[in-house]
DNA sequence: CTGAGATCCTGTCTGC
DNA sequence: TGCAGACAGGATCTCA
C-alpha cells in the first residue's frame, strides 16, 4: 500500500495530535516485522508530542526523548477513532491513546514496523537511506552519477532506498512512463538528459499523488478515513494488455526483481 | 563491495 | 463449492 505519497499523507492526516499529550501506548501484538521493543508498551507516562513528521516512508512521531518510528510496510494504516468508540478491526495490533481520540496501527500482513529511538536520523534502518525524491539533492547530476556507477536496470535503481527513498513499485512504473524510459534499461545506459526526465517526473508524480491524498488501488485510506484518488490518474500500474493512453499498443506486464512492473514498449522503446 | 533470490505474513482472486 | 496457486503497495537478509 505506502509508498511516500501514501505515507505523507497519513502523517498529514495525525499531524493535529501534534502539542497533544500521548496518554499510552498499547502493543497488542509485538510480532511486527521486527518484535516491537518492550519499551514502547513501557511508555504509560504522559508524553507530549512535540512533532509528526516523515523520513523516506518512516512517521516519526517526536515526544519529550524518544521518538517513535512506524513503518506501514505493505499492508499497514492508521486510522483515528475516538476514544469512546471501543471497537476493534482484525489486524489492530497497536494504539496510540491520546484525551479523546486515539490513533490505530492496522497492518494485515506485519510488514510494518513500530520502534522506539533517542536519534532516529541515527537509528540502524534510517541511517543508510538514500536522499528524499522531493528535496534538492535528488537533481540530475546526482542521480547520473549513481546510474553511471550502477549494474541495476534503471527501475530497480530508483527502487533503491539508499539511492532515493520512497519511491514504491507504483510510482517506479508511472514515472518512468512518463519520462519514456524502458524500465528494464541498464542504469548505465540512461543519459544525463533522460536522467534529468526521470527526475521530473518522479518528483512531478509524486507531489501530484499527494494532492490527490495518495492512490488507492485496493484499500488504502488516510488516517481521517478518506481514500486517495491518484489511481484514476494511473497510465501504466495494473493495466496489463489495456490500450496505452499515449499510443496504439497495449501495456505489457513484467517482472523485474520480483515485482510486477509495466510498461509500453513504444512509448518507452 | 555488488546483485540475485528467498523470505516474513494474510487475504483475495483465478482457474481447474 | 473446493482447493491449489499466483499475486499484492516493502525491504532486509543470505549467499555467491
Amino acid at each position: 500500500m505506502p509508498e511516500l505519497p501514501e505515507v505523507e499523507t497519513t502523517v498529514r492526516a495525525i499531524s493535529k495530535f501534534e502539542n497533544h499529550i500521548l496518554e499510552e501506548v498499547i502493543i497488542h501484538n509485538k510480532n511486527l516485522r521486527w518484535k516491537v521493543d518492550n519499551i514502547v508498551q513501557n511508555l504509560t507516562k504522559k508524553k507530549l508530542v512535540h512533532k509528526i513528521t516523515r523520513r523516506a516512508k518512516y512517521i516519526l512521531i517526536y515526544l519529550d526523548v524518544y521518538c517513535l518510528m512506524i513503518h506501514l510496510g505493505m499492508s499497514g494504516k492508521l486510522r483515528i477513532q475516538n476514544k469512546t468508540d471501543n471497537y476493534f478491526k482484525k489486524h489492530d495490533h497497536a494504539e496510540l491513546i491520546f484525551k479523546d481520540e486515539k490513533i490505530i496501527f492496522n497492518d494485515v500482513r506485519r510488514f510494518g514496523s513500530i520502534h522506539l529511538s533517542e536519534n532516529p536520523e541515527k537509528h540502524r534502518l534510517i541511517k543508510n537511506l538514500g536522499v528524499e525524491p522531493l528535496s534538492k539533492a535528488f537533481n540530475k547530476s546526482y542521480l547520473a552519477s549513481i546510474c553511471k556507477n550502477s549494474n541495476l536496470c534503471i527501475k530497480k535503481l530508483i527502487m533503491d532506498q539508499k539511492y532515493v527513498v520512497g519511491v514504491g513499485n507504483i510510482y517506479a512504473s508511472e514515472s518512468l512512463f512518463l519520462a519514456k524510459i524502458d524500465p528494464n534499461r541498464l542504469s548505465k545506459s540512461v543519459s544525463i538528459g533522460e536522467c534529468e526526465e526521470l527526475i521530473k517526473s518522479i518528483k512531478k508524480i509524486l507531489k501530484y499523488a499527494i494532492k490527490m491524498g495518495g492512490t488507492t488501488i485496493k484499500d488504502f485510506y488516510s488516517a481521517d478515513g478518506n481514500e486517495g484518488y491518484f489511481n484514476l490518474k494511473l497510465n501504466v500500474y495494473g493495466r496489463n494488455s489495456m490500450d496505452c493512453n499515449f499510443c496504439d499498443k497495449k501495456i505489457i506486464r513484467t517482472v523485474i526483481g520480483q515485482r510486477a512492473t509495466f510498461f509500453c514498449n513504444k512509448c518507452q522503446s
